[in-house]
RNA sequence: GGACUGGUAGUUCAGUUGGUUAGAAUGCCGCCCUGUCACGGCGGAGGUCGCGAGUUCGAGCCUCGUCCAGUCCGCCA
């Protein structure tokens, strides 16, 4: 090694001992005979100090070193005649005798700090120079501990790590596909997965009943602070095992993660079936750090000669705790943030239920008080508090509402970074309708097994009928989900069936799987976890390309390689490709 | 596919109603400074106002188009 020391680990017990540091050059301050310079590498920053008086041609040398010079520095601890209490260097410094410049640098395009002064965009582009800042080290550490303790947790529970193929199959069922051609096949491509569901199921079949893997994923759609075109899950699966057990099994890693990453102690998480997520916030990944649980009002405002009312499937509200004083600057923010097309709504009414028990509404013209009051009851509101209403059909008014909802926690505060509420959703529906294709689509996928007592509505009416699927969701956020599998093939082949699968498809999709389940799979089921936003949640972060080394862009660009790019001419033949742009 | 926001010095931003030589901070360069740690002081360099049209006597500012970035909707079993 060319240093002996780390730039973060000596302290004042190390004084006159001699070292020797290597690092980048994070600052220098010349005063003249002294020159101090912070020496910085991935553990910390140590100062150096040379003096004028003592050795004039290497202080000389040192005033000549620019920002990220890497260098090499030899000399003796000493404890610091000024202390710096807020580095944990501080009570000390290198006296140096001897300077090496390993390399030098050209000045950055941003400063290498905290605060830095570099925009995204170009902090993507030096992504390298952005990774040396103590905040993204900081967040890959956090992924690497979460990594090292998940892998702890699944080995002690007997999961074994079994890496399944990323050259894979093409499905049109789901997300859009990463497709590679085949050179030596002409004309065929494999695609790259969107998680190794069939293929942990046939783990399964093998008989490896605990697998896990730490795996990348890849889907070819639009993205998002928190989508990436490749990440990265925990993707786990079971055999003999029924919901209950996955739930608990998979509780008991978050706990894990949450003890030994943050130091917190998590009690049991609770359980919220998807329509009553649906009945109380509008939304199947709620947030649970603030309560303003809506309030279904739909009987009691109908009727009252008011054309809104009177005309939507459905009325619900939240109440926002002695809120009453919002000003009409206030409630038009609101009005105006519901109205956005993003939104949704058409409109809001509010009801104020002032301190002193008076009541004002912005729809006093079609209610009396005694309405309004027992719309006030409804609501459980007491004077001070304020209700907020939205109307119209029902799916699109719970959607608006629960966006209010959040907007609402995000004004007054009360999605905290470091509270974390952790929630298990389950009973999914199976099906989900779509209008534009006239067909029933896997909410999950189409291995996700319906609930028994539900599978003669299939014949029904299967929009009813609910899966053994299930989500963890902390904080609003979507960090896993998972289900029972189907393992009957003829439980499967209906399900294809409801899903419009011709015999055909389904064999030429999925055959080896349902040839698979002709030679006994046993029970089984499992759940994926969202790793970057599982590491960003836990970082307190916003976007999951700050816990990603090398992250794209919200086109799917990497600035900093340029990539996706063109290809040559040959490598188009040689693939026996003709591009149509 | 759609909505919104932004693009001005190396960087982060300001720039009034369209009007003389486009500013600040920071970074960079030079000089001074022996206890700094966001050091301080003095001086200096640094601009295709994203790009292309248009309106105008005159455009950083107005209009249209376009590119790039970001947030969101659709999409993401």
């Amino acid at each position: 090694m060319l240093r002996t020391h780390t730039c973060g680990e000596l302290r004042v017990n190390n004084t006159s001992l001699e070292v020797t540091l290597c690092g980048w050059v994070q600052r220098s301050r010349e005063m003249g005979g002294l020159t101090f310079i912070d020496l910085r590498d991935r553990y910390g920053i140590t100062q150096l100090v040379f003096n004028m008086e003592k050795n004039p041609a290497l202080c000389a040398e040192a005033g000549k070193l620019g920002r990220e010079y890497v260098i090499k520095a030899k000399g003796k601890v000493a404890e610091r005649s000024n202390k710096n209490p807020k580095m944990p260097t501080g009570d000390i410094e290198i006296n140096v005798e001897e300077l090496t410049v390993l390399n030098t640098s050209k000045v950055p395009p941003f400063t290498i700090e905290d605060n830095t002064d570099g925009g995204e965009e170009l902090r993507m582009k030096y992504r390298y120079l952005d990774l040396r800042r103590q905040t993204n080290k900081k967040n890959l550490e956090l992924r690497h501990k979460l990594s090292i303790e998940t892998r702890n947790y699944l080995n002690s529970q007997d999961f074994i790590d079994i890496e399944t193929p990323y050259l894979i199959k093409s499905t049109p069922e789901g997300a859009r596909d990463f497709v590679v051609p085949s050179r030596m096949n002409p004309g065929q491509f494999y695609a790259l997965p969107q998680s190794p569901q069939t293929f942990k199921q046939l783990l399964m079949v093998a008989g490896f009943d605990r697998y896990f893997q730490i795996v990348r994923c890849f889907r070819d759609e639009d993205l998002r602070a928190d989508r990436q075109p490749e990440f990265t899950q925990i993707d786990c699966e079971m055999s003999f095992v029924t919901q209950e057990d996955i739930l608990n099994t998979f509780e008991g890693l978050a706990k894990h993660l949450f003890k030994s990453v943050l130091n917190m102690e998590m009690a049991d998480f609770p359980r919220m079936a998807y329509d009553e997520a649906m009945r109380l916030y509008g939304c199947d990944k709620p947030d649970l750090r603030f309560g303003m649980t809506f309030t279904g009002i739909t009987l009691l405002m109908k009727g009252k000669g008011f054309k809104v009312a009177d005309d939507a499937e459905f009325i619900a509200g939240i109440k926002v705790d002695g809120c009453a004083e919002y000003s009409r600057k206030q409630l038009d923010e609101l009005t105006d943030y519901v109205k956005r097309p993003q939104v949704g709504a058409s409109g809001m009414m509010y009801i104020r239920y002032a301190a002193d028990g008076s009541m004002k509404s912005s729809v006093d013209k079609f209610y009396s008080a005694d309405d309004l009051a027992a719309i006030l009851k409804q609501f459980g509101a007491v004077p001070g508090d304020l209700v907020l209403i939205l109307a119209g059909a029902e799916e699109k008014t719970q959607k608006a509402l629960s966006e209010l909802r959040l907007e609402l926690g995000r004004r007054l505060g009360l999605m905290k970074t470091g509270e974390f509420k952790p929630l298990w959703v389950t009973d999914f529906p199976l099906l989900e309708w779509d209008e534009e294709t006239k067909r029933f689509y896997a909410k999950h996928h189409p291995f996700t097994s319906p609930k028994p007592e539900d599978i003669p509505l299939l014949d029904t009416d299967p929009a009813k009928v609910r899966a053994n699927a299930y989500d963890l969701v902390i904080n609003g956020t979507e960090i896993g989900g998972g289900s029972i599998r189907i393992h009957n093939k003829d439980l499967q082949r209906r399900m294809f069936e409801v899903l419009g699968f011709t015999e055909e498809d389904a064999v030429n999709q999925f055959g080896f799987l349902m040839n698979a389940f002709e030679y006994g799979a046993p029970p089984h089921g499992g759940i994926a976890f969202g790793f970057d936003r599982w590491s960003t949640i836990f970082g307190g972060g916003e976007s999951i390309r700050d816990f990603i080394a090398f992250p794209k862009n919200n086109s799917g660009r990497d600035v900093m390689i340029d990539s996706p790019s063109a290809i040559k001419e040959e490598q188009f033949k040689e693939l026996s490709i003709k591009l149509n742009l």
